[in-house]
RNA sequence: UGGGGUGUAGCCAAGUCGGUAAGGCACAGGACUUUGACUCCUGCAUUCCCUGGUUCGAGUCCAGGCACCCCAGCCA
């Protein structure tokens, strides 16, 4: 039995690396995170860079952040930012490697240079619908380009000239000599650089000609050390690209490409084009939206890195297309904050209780505990008066079977005061519950009974005077469908991804509260301050309800 | 009658030289409980896409099928 190299569970890519180590290959390994700086990341982003730096990180290696901005016609400055503090956020560090793969426009231009003096590499005049044409089916061969054989003088000069700017976008290409009959299409002379008249955010008008991404990325790789360069499943059919082009090039050892399959989330979309139309369209409140699964969106949403770093270890790395269920990240994400969320009382749907035994105009503070699962975490006062809100579904005047809350003739415990029993039900003309009336019994302060009686359940509550107003926002998926992909993507669209409760009330100590900050609102869930609270307005998002077991035993 | 991949429970996923199916989520019971939360117990694949073969023994090896995913951007 071989001793584990490393403490995370098993995956084929360590196995890949504990072998590499064991056979002295590599003495230590390097890899990448390289997105295109064109969108923000999402969880799917997360899984490779917890992937990428993980395993950095557990080998002694490192990893490099690179921003692979080869093709200059989109926003990528823009972006980088975002990406850059998402990754710092989810708590990766890339120390001094941060590199752009136009750094290498410089060095990418004179292996190019070298392959066509190898004669592997070719100016190609063919048109882009006839590069097309020519390059044949998935069935059938393609044919090779009438300029296949030009010479390597005439090759070197051309693409000079392509350099200099003397050709129009899309006159000529520089192509690799490889097989136009191989069945990987692929293979079949793929181009190595387009001339695009464009300056690059990075390179200025340095440039005309920029490298394509298979010519990019394997060099930008061997450039760097890389040892491990880790993709998703889709760039399989390129590995034979990838190691052709090095072969010619790059002196060994060359970086070894792997493949792994990317994430996959059920009632939500992870591509860049469906998360930008959910933007644009106006589905969604922009990038940080807290029901996209962004990371922006989910740091507003009240995630913690800890949680989707867990996340991203349970869910494993390997080449099967999966579907993960969004209860797994839900599930982490209870586990970490239940740990760590100090604990405050909160009212969505307020309901009156006037408690007639008890003296008009007192306030009483009463202890709670912040948290349960760290005593450090200390305790707080919280204020009783004559008038409290309880939860509205903590009230039922003919009440099912097996509920143990309120109702009338019977007692319960308000969380850290007393115990209070149901008197009256004050209805408005319409016939709803607009109060209800208690009593108290003094004996039971701070929640039990001197006489040792017991009372089966315990609502949540908050001082009627004392309380402040809040927003808060309940979200739920925002697809009705667990595949969201299959068919016209806004029809699936939940109506009710987003409720906003206006007239909340919660505990006075949230005063204080922060954007950001992570409270659990006792019996209701995880709820983080959004940044749109004010002064005089306070706004929370629901991150994630707590279980619910009495929810699954109503729908029975 | 193109090529490259992948099939282990409802969902992920481990499974080393063939030695008698990890773990997590979900779900279902039960215990505990001043959160119907948490925690703790218990249950949850006689079988690994199918069919043959090799073997004392196959998820692992061999042969043949089937299903699904990816590839014909001057995108990445």
């Amino acid at each position: 039995m071989n001793k584990p190299l490393s403490p995370s569970p098993s995956n084929f890519i360590r196995t890949i690396i504990d072998g590499d180590l064991e056979s002295g290959k590599h003495k230590t390994i390097v890899t990448r995170f390289p997105p295109e700086p064109n969108g923000y990341l999402h969880i799917g982003h997360a899984k490779s860079i917890c992937l990428n730096f993980g395993l950095a990180r557990d080998y002694g290696g490192r990893c490099h952040l690179r921003f692979d901005d080869t093709n200059p016609t989109r926003d990528y400055e823009d972006y980088m930012e975002s990406i850059k503090e998402d990754v710092r956020w989810l708590g990766f560090d890339w120390g001094e490697h941060l590199y752009y793969a136009s750094d290498y426009f410089d060095q990418l231009y004179e292996f190019a240079i070298e392959l066509i003096k190898q004669g592997k590499a070719y100016v190609c005049s063919l048109t882009q619908d006839e590069i097309r044409e020519y390059r044949g089916t998935l069935t059938e061969p393609g044919r090779e380009s009438p300029y296949r054989n030009r010479s390597v003088e005439e090759n070197l000069d051309l693409f000079e000239r392509m350099r200099k700017g003397e050709f129009a976008d899309g006159e000529h290409v520089l192509r690799a000599k490889i097989d136009m009959a191989s069945p990987n299409v692929v293979m079949r002379d793929p181009i190595l650089y387009r001339i695009r008249h464009v300056s690059h955010p990075r390179t200025g008008d340095k440039w005309c000609i920029y490298p394509m991404y298979d010519f990019t990325h394997c060099l930008s790789d061997a450039l760097e050390g890389i040892t491990h360069s880790i993709c998703t499943l889709e760039f399989e059919n390129n590995r034979p690209l990838y190691e052709w082009i090095l072969e010619q090039v790059f002196p060994e050892p060359h970086p070894q490409q792997i493949e792994f399959a990317r994430l996959n989330l059920n009632y939500t979309v992870m591509s860049k084009r469906k998360l930008l139309r959910l933007v644009e369209s106006g589905v969604v409140n922009g990038w940080d939206d807290p029901r996209l699964p962004t990371i922006s969106g989910l740091r507003r949403r009240g995630y913690t890195p800890e949680a989707i770093r867990d996340f991203a270890e349970r869910i494993g790395v390997a080449k099967a297309n999966s579907v993960v269920d969004y209860a797994l990240l839900e599930h982490c994400l209870r586990d970490d904050l239940n740990e760590r969320a100090e604990r405050t009382m909160a009212v969505l749907r307020p309901l009156k209780v006037v408690i007639t035994n008890y003296p008009e105009g007192q306030v009483e503070y009463l202890e709670g505990v912040n948290n349960p699962q760290d005593p450090a975490a200390g305790t707080r006062q919280i204020p009783f008066t004559r008038e409290i809100y309880i939860e509205r579904e903590d009230f039922e005047e003919d009440p099912p079977k097996k509920f143990f809350r309120l109702a009338p003739g019977r007692e319960v415990r308000l969380r850290f005061a007393y115990f209070i029993k149901c008197t009256d039900v004050i209805k408005d003309e319409m016939g709803n519950i607009i109060e209800v009336h208690c009593t108290y019994d003094p004996e039971t302060k701070g929640g039990s009974a001197p006489d040792g009686r017991k009372v089966k359940g315990t609502i949540h509550w908050v001082s009627a005077e004392h309380s402040l107003p809040a927003e808060v926002r309940v979200y739920d998926h925002l697809f009705t469908t667990e595949d969201p992909n299959e068919g016209e993507l806004l029809e699936n669209i939940n109506p009710n991804s987003l409720e906003i409760i206006t007239d909340a009330r919660v505990e006075p100590r949230m005063r204080s509260a922060k954007p950001f900050d992570r409270f659990q609102f006792e019996r209701l869930g995880y709820f983080c301050v959004d940044p749109d609270t004010t002064e005089d307005r306070l706004v929370f998002n629901r991150t994630v309800p707590l279980r619910d077991t009495w929810a699954k035993v109503q729908k029975s």
